[in-house]
DNA sequence: CAAATTTTTGACCGGATGGACAAACGTTAG
DNA sequence: CTAACGTTTGTCCATCCGGTCAAAAATTTG
């Protein structure tokens, strides 16, 4: 389906990645519809024939982008595996998709908005590649259960949770900032989350004794 | 600043509720800038112009739209209160804005748009109102922990986990059943995260004996 | 009924926006 | 140097889109 080889001069590469990075930029808070090629080719530091000439349409910078964005979104899921305790590869996981709206917060809101819009331009990609992807982990997080090793409930949910609960700290950002307030909204808030979140996917709410 | 009394028809208000209607589905799914005014004149079955005459402009239907949800919005956080079982009360919180993502997604994804986009429309009434409500229900909230009937954490970021959690069945609709599939994609998928949920946030995941 | 008022519509306008194009400019290889 | 190739830009175009306007149609009021 994609061009075979895309043979590509040193500028091509170099320029084509500026692009990318200033249409991360406002797609991820314009999004698709509400970002104009004259605003990426601003922040890309071109003028738009210019830009037109690495891209020939507006569509192809959000393809490429949504691509790349893909294989580095699903990374921290596919590193789970059954070897090793069940309840520290899961603490692992929440952690790294923490991580991940902290480090690639840009990222996260790019792919919210196309979920959001109902995922137009990925349906095949969530029915298919996501959807095979959350069926082995589940079914490991399901051997997990059988064994007794963590609670037993829905491992299909279970992923969705970490998943709302983490990417929320990059999507829902402003919010975020704005209840904790200057004090407690700066750079700790992540570190705030990361206890927050391994007490209560651990033990959760019920008070123990000792 | 709002004008005093806006004195309408009963056709007035019959349209108007037709537009707004109109305009949810179309605002939720599209964004703002991603919808046209000619778009929510045809779903609301009435031409552009006479659509202008109820609404002078597009922000305005967005504005009065996004006034409406917040009061209902902040509804189910309001409710809480330090009378009864603390587990009972937030169990309920739970569950009530997990029926609201069900009966409302798309007033869920209009909502994730505009926090999506940095909140420029909405950003005084996260700092002043959404804030104070936050703190004044943190506090109830740390009291429960203080005499030991709930476990000891942060309680604003166990409010933004229950916002995260249930949001993401509205916002992520098709995602969630892109992944859970035909079979369980269906209806049930809300009381399959009922029961994990109410799971997830009083037990969490270690396994317990008897 | 007739006057006054409200509602609806077709036609139109100006600006924004995605994209095309050819000419100019720069770079490199022979 | 110069021909070939890659890069950049000014200009232009067609369409879309938010919004206006005047006039027609419908409704309400006296």
């Amino acid at each position: 389906m994609d061009a075979p080889a895309p043979r590509r001069t040193r500028i091509q590469r170099e320029k084509r990645d500026v692009i990318l990075e200033a249409a991360l930029d406002v797609f991820s808070t314009h999004g698709f519809r509400g970002s104009t090629i004259d605003q990426i080719a601003e922040a890309a530091g071109m003028s738009k024939p210019n830009l037109l000439y690495y891209f020939r349409r507006k569509e192809d910078i959000h393809n490429t982008l949504m691509q790349r964005l893909l294989d580095t979104w699903l990374a921290p899921l596919r590193e789970i595996d059954d070897v090793g305790d069940p309840l520290t590869e899961l603490r692992g996981y929440i952690r790294r998709k923490l991580e991940m709206a902290r480090d690639f917060p840009r990222e996260s809101r790019l792919f919210a908005n196309e979920i959001l819009q109902g995922a137009p331009r990925i349906m095949p990609l969530l029915e298919g590649e996501l959807k095979s992807l959350v069926d082995e982990k589940a079914e490991i997080i399901k051997g997990w259960m059988r064994a007794g090793r963590i609670a037993t409930t829905d491992p299909r949910h279970l992923i969705f949770s970490i998943w709302a609960t983490t990417q929320h700290y990059a999507d829902f950002d402003v919010q975020v900032r704005a209840v904790l307030g200057p004090d407690r909204g700066g750079e700790g808030r992540f570190e705030d989350a990361a206890r927050f979140l391994e007490q209560l996917f651990l033990n959760g709410l019920v008070p123990r004794k000792a």
